[in-house]
Order: C-alpha cells, then structure tokens, then sequence
DNA sequence: CGCGTTCTTGAGATTGGTCAATAGATGTGG
DNA sequence: CCACATCTATTGACCAATCTCAAGAACGCG
C-alpha cells in the first residue's frame, strides 16, 4: 500500500538556507548571517513521492521538517485500526515540532502530493533558538498555528453534515492558493479527513460535479464555484 | 445564560506560588526561589462559579490561567450559532497559552464545575521564560499537550458511533482520576464535546445505565464499569 | 491491452436527528 | 416547608442522513 522509498534514496542534497527561496515564510525567517555561519551540521533537502512515508508515530524524532512544496497528511490510528487525518501539512509548514519537547512523533506524516522539504536536526534547531529570540518566537508561533488548526479541523471538517463537511474541506483547500482550483485527494482520504465513509465522500463530490459546484479539469483538479459552496458550508 | 461574575467579585486574593500545593506540577514547577524574588507583579486567585466566563473569544488575552481544581470548557461558534467544545481544562492545566505569542484569545472559556484559577499576566510568564530554560521548555511542553489534546479529541471523541464516543468520553473523564468515579456534564455539554445532539447524548447514557454500565451515585455522579465501556470504546 | 485499484452508484439496514410531550430537578418566594 | 415557575433530562414517533454491502465503471500502470 505504502511505497517503500528510504531517506537516502530521495535525498536532493544539501540546502543554502541563506538563499533559500522561502526564506520569508520559514522557520528560519528571521535569522542573520551570522546565524546562519553556526549552522555546521548541513540541512538536507529531500523529494518525497506520493504514497511514501515521511515518519511514523512512536519513532524517535530526531528531525523536524520544513515543507517547500506538497502535502502530507498526519494520521493517527484507532485502537479498531481505521484511521483518521488530523491535520494537513502544506508549503511552508513544519511537522515534527513534537520533537523539541523530547517526544516521538505523534502522527504517521504520509506523501499525498509529491512533496519536497528540508529536514531541520533537532539539536540544530534547539541550539540556534537558545541563542535567537526571533526563532524561538517563531517556534511558539508554529505550536500556536497547529493548534488553531487542529481546533479548525474539529470545528469545521468534523461538525455538520457530510455536504457542509465536504463544502467546508474544499473552501479551505483554496484559501491558500486564492484561486478558485484545487487539487483534490483520493476519497478515503477525504472521508478520514472529516469522519464519513469513503462512499458518502463519493457521493458528495459526484453530487456537487453534477450541481456545478465544481467543475473537474483535470483527474481530481477543480474549479470550484465558492459563494455557492459557501452556502452550503454556513448553512 | 451565562451567570454574570465579574472578576473583581471572584478574587480570592494574592497566590504565594512558593508554597502553592500544586508546585509540583504547575508551569512555575522549576523555578527557584531567586526567581520568585523577580516576581513583583503578584499573581492573583480567583474562584469561579460555573456558568460564568473565565475570557472570551476575540478578548486581547494579557493573562493565562492555572487552573488550580474545577473543570472549564473551552468553546468555539461555528457560523450557524451552534457551540462545540474543543477541550476540558482541568486541574494543573494552563490555558490561554495564545497571549504569549500575542493573539487574542481562541475560544470561550466556560466553567463546567466550579473552579479555581490562578492568573499569570503574559509580561511576568514572558519576562521569566527569557530568563529561565527550565520555564520556557515547561511553556513548549504545555503547548505539545494541548496539541496532542486536540488530536485526541478528533480521533477519540469525533470518531464512531454515538456509543463509542461517549464511552470514550467517560473513560477519559475517569483517567486522571484513578478512581472508577466520574462527574458528568449536562448533556448539551456532552453533546457538543462529542459533536452529537442533546437527545442522543441523553439516550447514551439512559442505555448505559439500564445496562449498568453506570450507577448512578448522586445526581450526575456516576461509577463505571470500566472494563465493559472499553469493551464498547473500541468494538 | 489487461490487471488491479479507486470511484461511483444502487438498495436496504441502521443510526442519529427532529419535533414534541412528559417527567425530574432546581430554585424562588411566600 | 410547600407550591409554582423554570430548566434539564428522558422518552417516543417519525424521518432523513449516513453506513454497509455489493456490483459495475473508470482510471492508471506496466
């Protein structure tokens, strides 16, 4: 089910932080120079295909990872086996914060749109934000944002009907991209995503083609019509 | 609706946080007596009736709370007026955690049972945190924990049938309690912590007691047949 | 082009929601 | 301490949404 593809295979190479395209947006965002001069052990950058899998829950964190470009998906599974997406984790997000505090990863962190990131060391993250206010900000920052989103999921993708569910899932997939298209996942996928089965996520998104709400261009690529899809989400 | 208590009348007075009885565990669990000597701001007590507001939604947070004994919800509106909790706060919790990194508060934070609460000001958490390793990894760890709170109660409390969630719910209740004895909510509450109504939230419980998966101790107090709710929990 | 996987759709069973009535509990004032 | 008013919990009957099981269609890969 899950492909087998190992660090090293899908190891890029060795990241410039200092010229880092999303500098702004990153983690690292408000480091100098001289911050950077301290980074000896190197950031290693990697592409992940879809399917693989970035971490597991339970194993050792030692690396944190600033996502470039992608989605993961973080998973945690019911003691009856079935499983449930908890967050999304997109360009310029981080996973793994968990780790800073010592513990194992909490989810299962798995490729769904091929997906690069750079892996931050743990010890290179601690030693820097002892010695950077900003960084250690930023650090807080990042806790405060997954936890505004996973109150989010909560509220949003796992309260009302699977129509306001599935509404309130696609508005949030383009919030980001400002632009009315979004690329869509596999209907399991979606139904872990907000508590229903993959048959009514199905049916939902079929029902939704056949109204125009969305308008497919592509296998599992949108246009969607968001002032109606907002109807049904509020409703 | 909500009783309306200001916090001038619940003020209990000044907290010697040097031989507070909950040392142990609170977020100032490290530090040193010279550290307290830096503390002039005192840090004030309060005891809260239940039904009334700790803060609000939107409020600018400049304190965060311990909470010392009691219960508070913490409550997010969704755009058609109907309330979901998003998380307990119980004894030893901290909540407010969003003032440090200066955002207003993120939900309600209603009592449940009576509570209280111990109020830090943000500038003394701050101003101790730069200063105090010990306090600002506690800071990180409270922050994992209600993360890992929020994802439990999406996969847990979001998850399965209406009997699955409330069993979970009760036994999560109990845990922190070691005893088979728990304190239930009014069934709104429950219903909006499990994202299920009233009605099946009350129907819930009846069967658990025809079936003596409760007794019923005193109103709203209950012991569990442990064994058996987890039997149902995770069928 | 054929195979395996995923998506879609149907039919029937079940759960949970809705609306409404009743029973209990809590609180108030006399 | 009782009677009344209010609020919450429980229960019933009915209905709608969602799940389950199953089959066929579409798609993606080799």
């Amino acid at each position: 089910m899950v492909k087998n593809v190992t660090f090293t295979d899908a190891r890029d190479g060795v990241a410039d932080c200092l010229k880092c395209s999303l500098r702004e947006s990153v983690l690292f965002a408000n480091l100098e120079e001289k911050d950077f001069e301290k980074l000896h052990d190197p950031i290693d950058q990697y592409t992940l295909p879809v399917g693989s899998t970035l971490y597991r829950a339970g194993d050792k964190g030692e690396r944190m990872y600033t996502v470039r470009s992608g989605v993961l998906k973080l998973v945690q599974y019911l003691p009856d086996g079935s499983q449930r997406i908890v967050r999304l984790i997109r360009s310029t997000d981080i996973t793994g914060l968990e780790c800073i505090v010592g513990e194992t990863y909490q989810h299962d962190a798995v490729v769904l749109h091929e997906t690069e990131v750079c892996a931050l060391p743990v010890r290179v993250v601690e030693s820097l934000s002892k010695e950077n206010p900003a960084l250690h900000r930023e650090l807080l920052n990042r806790w405060q944002r997954a936890l505004k989103e996973a109150d989010a999921w909560l509220t949003e993708l796992s309260t009302g009907s699977a129509k306001q569910r599935v509404a309130r899932l696609l508005l949030r997939l383009v919030k980001d991209t400002q632009m009315s298209e979004c690329n869509l996942f596999a209907r399991e996928d979606m139904g872990a995503m907000l508590g229903i089965t993959t048959e009514t996520a199905s049916r939902t998104i079929a029902e939704f083609k056949r109204q125009s709400l969305l308008v497919e261009t592509n296998t599992n690529h949108f246009l969607l019509d968001i002032p109606n899809l907002h109807r049904i989400a509020e409703d």
